[in-house]
DNA sequence: GTGCATGATTGAATCGTTTTAATTCAGTGA
DNA sequence: TCACTGAATTAAAACGATTCAATCATGCAC
């Protein structure tokens, strides 16, 4: 049924080894027989069976990415990035979403080594380190995206949170504003306590500023409308007079419920900044100031980190880039 | 280097067969020698190489999945969908993203038949038509999602977007809604085409009630702003009093340019209802009357059909699902 | 004690490609 | 004319799991 590299050979009155090579070195072959034997799998409409290519080679050349969810834009960039990066050295991204779950994290990374990938890139949950130590003794090249580890035993690719969270408190600062509130959660998530910590250090260092943190169950829409409604409870006194959210969402939940029926003005009564730069941002009511993190730049990068990796030396290299700020009309000047 | 059948075998002085077995039919085998076998593999780390199995069994067991725009939640949710009924079988998605490219396209198709996948789905673009026909004469099932063929040579799974449209534009009318927009473009793309003709019947049902179409570039939020900024320069008397988005992205950013600074209040002046019932939708600052679609469930059928025709019997069957109406406040009475 | 059925295990062949060492052949220089 | 070089091609040996026909025990009935 299938046509192989034998019937192809047969076609064309040559060897397999000659068809093997018109497949992988042309230039090793007569131009008259590269001729013949292209003509033969146009012909019969050969295609190669990867799975026995691999089986010789004993990589794959796919790449394995288990991401947290592939509903965040974020991680479809880095996705986007990765894919980039790939298909330079015609490789393929095989996408896997954990959703958080460390059972499916877990059937991906199975699921991968079954199929001998070239690599894994990771943004791994926090508690199954052990699998992927086991992964990589067995010799899969693991990279970590967005997650660091103490003992450097992995090479990562991550953006710093801390400078993150100070850009955007310091530029509200800037911008005048004194009462600061952050709005974000849980905080065992480490890219929300690390924003925190950075807000923290941004006031720190301007006498007269005050930084209040207004805890959320999750990084949604909805949490950030929760939040906001709070604040749009207080006296205007007992309000701040501007708001950090931990990430997009959270920011377009802000400031739907703050702006609602006309209720406060931003950025007249509040400045607000988001996290995370994604498309929506710009596209809302209010333009959204925020944080980019280069996400494509981060995929790209953890590819390229891999393939370093995998082709011989042993190095373990951990790149951090960093992030920037962003300024739309969401943090322009106060009424 | 790695471990192989091979290996375990001799660890547990047993055949290569007997290790296979264990692996595949263990009820086949007597007890204590799976569980030596089973010890012996977890001692030496033995992990299956998934390219020998599919060598040998001809197929691989992943499903290949080619959609138009992972950014856009409704694919998102397909691919969701199409993972739960894979992982029933025991079987895996591969992810392709065509982004609107028909040469990305024909290198995943070209990529998942040297995979020799178990069947592929596709959001075909309209041009490749040819190549799916290969495809499948070669010997790979194929099932369009969200798109059908006259002539019938595919199985599909797609929703009536003609009823989508009526039924929306109906709801508008039932509450009391006279002077009807449609916002969406390019007519050139099925679905919008579909939802507008829906759009037309509904109001040829209606004594008293008019059909305005506002094309659009695309189907995004700024194209909705754009064509809502253009209502509402309007004096008032030549506004409409509903209109009718060929997409929730759309809805939102007619909703944001129609609300901003106070300025057309929604529903009280004009009702809007979008389609796709994203998770956005409910968080909108007034939230959103949509169509939903079973995304989730198109994924799922999708990857049954295939299943089944693959599966013997050459049934080319046709799947079409009804969309449904949400209500929500952006539809309310008027003022 | 022989014959048989049943269950467990084995060994070899197989999937389709790549690779390497071996072979052929034409051309060159001595 | 012979030996030798280099290019082009070939044949056979992998890669690692699965499968199937064949073998081996074991227990049971007669």
């Amino acid at each position: 049924m299938t046509v192989s590299v034998r019937d192809v050979a047969a076609a064309a009155s040559v060897s397999v080894g000659t068809v093997s090579n018109v497949l992988n070195r042309p230039d090793k072959v007569a131009p008259a027989t590269v001729a013949r034997v292209t003509a033969a799998i146009e012909e019969l409409g050969f295609v190669r069976n990867d799975a026995a290519r691999q089986l010789r080679a004993g990589r794959s050349r796919s790449i394995g990415l288990v991401v947290l969810d592939v509903r965040n834009p974020f991680f479809t960039d880095v996705a986007r990035g990765a894919e980039d990066r790939a298909a330079e050295e015609g490789m393929t991204i095989l996408l896997g979403n954990s959703d958080e779950n460390t059972d499916r994290e877990r059937a991906y990374l199975d699921l991968f080594e079954e199929q001998r990938v070239a690599g894994v890139l990771i943004s791994p949950l926090a508690d199954d380190l052990p699998r992927l130590q086991r992964l990589r003794d067995r010799g899969t090249t693991v990279v970590l995206v967005d997650r660091e580890v103490p003992d450097r035993s992995f090479s990562s690719v991550a953006v710093d949170d801390v400078v993150g969270g100070y850009l955007a408190v310091r530029h509200l600062i800037e911008t005048g504003r004194r009462r600061i509130a952050f709005v974000g959660g849980p905080a065992s998530i480490r890219q929300v306590a690390d924003r925190c910590e950075g807000a923290r250090r941004a006031v720190a260092e301007s006498a007269g500023v005050t930084l209040e943190i207004v805890p959320t169950e999750s990084l949604s829409v909805l949490a950030g409308r929760a939040a906001a409604e709070g604040i749009r409870e207080r006296a205007a006194s007992a309000r701040p007079d501007a708001i950090f959210a931990a990430n997009d969402l959270l920011a377009m939940g802000v400031l739907q419920a703050l702006m609602m029926q006309g209720g406060i003005d931003v950025p007249g009564e509040i400045a607000l900044i988001g996290y995370d730069d994604i498309d929506f941002a710009s596209a809302a009511v209010v333009p959204l100031s925020s944080i980019r993190q280069p996400a494509a730049l981060i995929g790209y990068t953890a590819v390229d980190l891999m393939l370093k990796e995998a082709g011989g030396e042993a190095v373990q290299e951990r790149v951090v880039f960093q992030p920037e700020l962003v300024v739309r009309e969401s943090t322009g000047v106060g009424a």
